[in-house]
DNA sequence: GCCCATTTGTTCGTATGTATA
DNA sequence: TTATACATACGAACAAATGGG
């Protein structure tokens, strides 16, 4: 690691990766290189990359899912500005979260029904969205990818 | 069999010291135990007081001045004051996600694309609040050492 | 002023556990 | 079963700052 600034290699790299994370050079939902990868880009130690990636994941850039890798969670700019008209969203979210629960600890019994109603509960938090793409005057985006619409 | 009791030595540790300058057992402006002494405080190594320390001081609640010690900043409530929205919404997505994970492989067999389908549809719809958190967010107050201070 | 012990901050190497594919 | 990858943990080394003698 080049060190011609006066600031800890772990820094130098959390900042690289935001950077990059920012330029998209790591694309929101990509996985960055694995810590074994980042070790021998950067010449650093395992726990050099494990500070750094634990930076960004604290600050909810990164996500780490074991076994997998560390995907971007979301771009700086985006974790920065998160403010407001969270709480009605946090709300659905905890019932759709006490469902998934709910669900859950009904395991052994019959699975359709349980599953039918986290969809319905899943398209009905999608419409939600999509009234408040509405109210932004902007059109609810379409992946192509998603789950069959509930009516 | 997620044994959800046992918890990292380090943030037991984080736990115990929180609660310490909670009850003013540390007050602020006092200075904690120096490292080696909470090694042996705890019964743990460095590594672990360290991360205990550091999740601790990047919370506010700690600021370490080298060669004299680290020094209690601010009570948790002070500095859960500040942060809080934010990061409980962080946190729920991240539960949530970990318990869509969980459900998909305790029915992969029976129910395996319905479970994909409702996991890929929360992928989904974790991107598009970011977005939609992106297009609605004010100017967020910048980060760097934005502490409330005992002014 | 100088030496030295203490303390934090940082980095390194390594090992074990666990989840995933 | 095997391989990959993250999370956690132990121990050690060095630099820089502080304060006492």
């Amino acid at each position: 690691m080049t060190e011609s600034i006066g600031q800890p290699a772990y820094q130098q790299v959390a900042d690289d990766l935001r950077r990059k994370i920012a330029s998209a050079d790591f694309p929101v939902g990509s996985a960055i290189p694995s810590t074994a990868r980042l070790t021998e880009l950067y010449g650093v130690s395992s726990t050099v990359i494990r500070a750094a990636v634990g930076q960004l994941r604290a600050d909810g850039l990164l996500i780490g899912q074991p076994g997998k890798g560390v995907f971007v969670r979301a771009t700086p700019e985006a974790a920065a500005e998160r403010a407001a008209t969270i709480e009605d969203l946090s709300r659905q979210l905890d019932e759709f979260r006490a469902e998934l629960r709910r669900v859950e600890s009904a395991r052994r019994e019959e699975t359709a029904a349980e599953i039918a109603a986290l969809r319905l509960d899943a398209g009905l938090l999608r419409r939600h969205l999509v009234d408040l793409y509405a109210q932004l005057g902007k059109p609810y985006p379409d992946d192509g990818a998603s789950v069959p619409a509930v009516e």
